[in-house]
RNA sequence: GGUGGCGUGGCCGAGAGGCGAGGCAACGGCCUGCAAAGCCGUGUACACGGGUUCAAAUCCCGUCGCCACCUCCA
């Protein structure tokens, strides 16, 4: 089976069939800067990285662009509010996110670009709208002539006649229909604007996403992706600008499912959003990808530190073993097992890929307690094969913070093991026993295997 | 009002007509001085009510509950 890709405007899964054989161009809705990433967003990230990898597993030669809308109402009300420049706000958000992102393990996109660095884009996109009829200019603004393009509503499946009209639409007369939608919007006084030929003004959020996806994709590309709360309108109206345009834009549309913390969806309007900062400061950060990545990438993940425990726990078991096994054979990246292929390949399936990671894991540790190295070694290959799709592979998650340090507190922990053992030895079983409390208690857990005592830090 | 989706064992979380994914927790066993880690074993779960079928968690009809979108939102 090759890999299939359920595609939000056919409502089912569809095989993968590149523009260009052997490249895969991707388009990521980014983040609106008006704040620090939440979980949610990190979980969308580490979906599309997934995504990104396995592609990269067969293959695929992958352009990745995310945009970051760095303009936008909001920042401009929040930059006014703590009296900074929107640009200084939109900036420390922007390189917020950079870090989140490099801390969950994301491959950095191909291109980040920037809604403000592609007005130029935006206004020539405009122009083909205007000219064919499929846009028009009121007192400054530019709006989307929603009645000129009959297949609009297609990707969400919405009715026009059955649709409430936009809020902000009421009394609002320079509409000449109230779904029409903005795609630029006049200066205002005080605020940041760009000139074009029909003013000055700043864009529309909509079309700054259909401008960068095909600056740097081309008129036409493989996937189209964003959480499922951007189906409408936003992707909606994306896809209406660019193929009124003449543009083919994006053969898959990809939605990954939201973050829910109490039954409701994670967002900066509801105020519930736990940020990744906070987050990993108490937790491993691979811990927090395990858990963000392991549910399937279409399914809502209902938010709680149990069920991220339980995906440490989880994890740990993983890294137990190519730990073990590490020590007992040479590690050597070996192939992926086969039902992981099929798993990944049917719409990433990555619960069902981590069913069978974990049966390899099972397996491995049998082994290693039977001594069957060459069982070991070939179970610790496919393993280490998976981690590396998932982006999970300890060796990309290693801490190497300690630096010299861990040598001198491995020396001092043997120093501390060899007292005990001492004390085992002549059978002093409350002196080693307060030993080993003693180094639980500093975080460092004790294992005694036949070789003799390991070492971890819990 | 319209559109899309969800409801699975103590918990998390897959599956989508026929052999009980996987993880966490629990219990029993092996191993251990005791632990830890690991391995083996233990569960008759699929919101409710009907129907189709030799066979339904999976298909159909209905009911209830929940979420998302139609307004900025990954």
């Amino acid at each position: 089976m090759s890999l299939h890709l359920y595609d939000t405007a056919a409502r089912s899964a569809r095989a993968f069939v590149p523009l260009v054989p052997g490249r895969a161009s991707i388009y990521l809705c980014g983040l609106t800067v008006q704040g620090p990433p939440h979980i949610g967003h990190v979980r969308n990230w580490i979906n599309m990285d997934i995504l990104r990898r396995w592609l990269a597993h067969d293959d695929y030669e992958v352009t990745f662009v995310r945009n970051v809308t760095d303009i936008d109402d909001k920042i401009i009300a929040k930059a006014a509010a703590a009296k900074e420049p929107w640009f200084a706000l939109a900036f420390r958000n922007e390189r917020e996110l950079v870090h989140a992102e490099q801390t969950l393990g994301c491959l950095p996109p191909t291109y980040e670009p920037r809604a403000t660095g592609h007005i130029p884009e935006m206004i020539l996109l405009m122009a083909r709208l205007i000219d064919s009829g499929h846009a028009y200019v009121a007192d400054g603004d530019v709006y989307f002539d929603v009645r000129s393009h009959p297949s609009y509503g297609s990707l969400s499946g919405q009715k026009m006649d059955e649709m409430q009209a936009a809020g902000d639409s009421f009394g609002d007369t320079r509409k000449r229909d109230p779904r029409d939608f903005a795609l630029w919007k006049a200066a205002k006084a005080g605020e940041p604007s760009w000139p074009t030929p029909w003013g000055y003004g700043r864009p529309g959020w909509h079309l700054e996403c259909s401008a960068m996806a095909t600056k740097y994709l081309g008129s036409s590309f493989d996937i189209h992706g964003g959480g499922l709360d951007l189906v409408f309108p936003h992707h909606e109206n994306e896809l209406a600008q660019s193929t009124a345009a003449g543009d083919g834009f994006a053969n898959y549309w990809m939605h990954n499912g939201l973050v829910t913390m109490a039954g409701e969806k994670m967002s900066k309007s509801l105020g519930n959003t736990l940020q990744v900062r906070e987050v990993v400061r108490e937790r491993r950060p691979v811990e927090l990808r395990y858990y963000l990545g392991a549910a399937h990438y279409r399914s809502t993940i209902e938010y709680s530190p149990a069920a991220l425990d339980d995906a440490a726990a989880a994890y740990r078991r993983i890294e137990n073993f190519i730990a073990k096994a590490s020590e007992v054979v040479e590690a050597s990246v070996g192939s992926t097992p086969d039902a992981f292929e099929r798993a990944m390949d049917d719409d990433l399936g990555v619960p069902a890929a981590l069913g069978v990671l974990h049966d390899t894991v099972r397996a491995g540790n049998a082994a290693l307690s039977d001594g069957a190295k060459e069982t070991v070694r070939e179970a610790l290959g496919a393993v280490l094969a998976m981690t590396k799709v998932l982006g999970l592979a300890p060796d990309d998650w290693a801490d190497d913070s300690a630096g010299d340090l861990g040598d001198v507190v491995d020396a001092l922990v043997r120093v501390t093991l060899d007292q005990r053992a001492a004390a085992r030895e002549r059978k002093d079983y409350a002196a080693s026993d307060s030993i080993r409390d003693q180094l639980a208690a500093a975080g460092v857990k004790i294992e005694d295997t036949p070789d003799g005592p390991r070492w971890t830090v819990a």
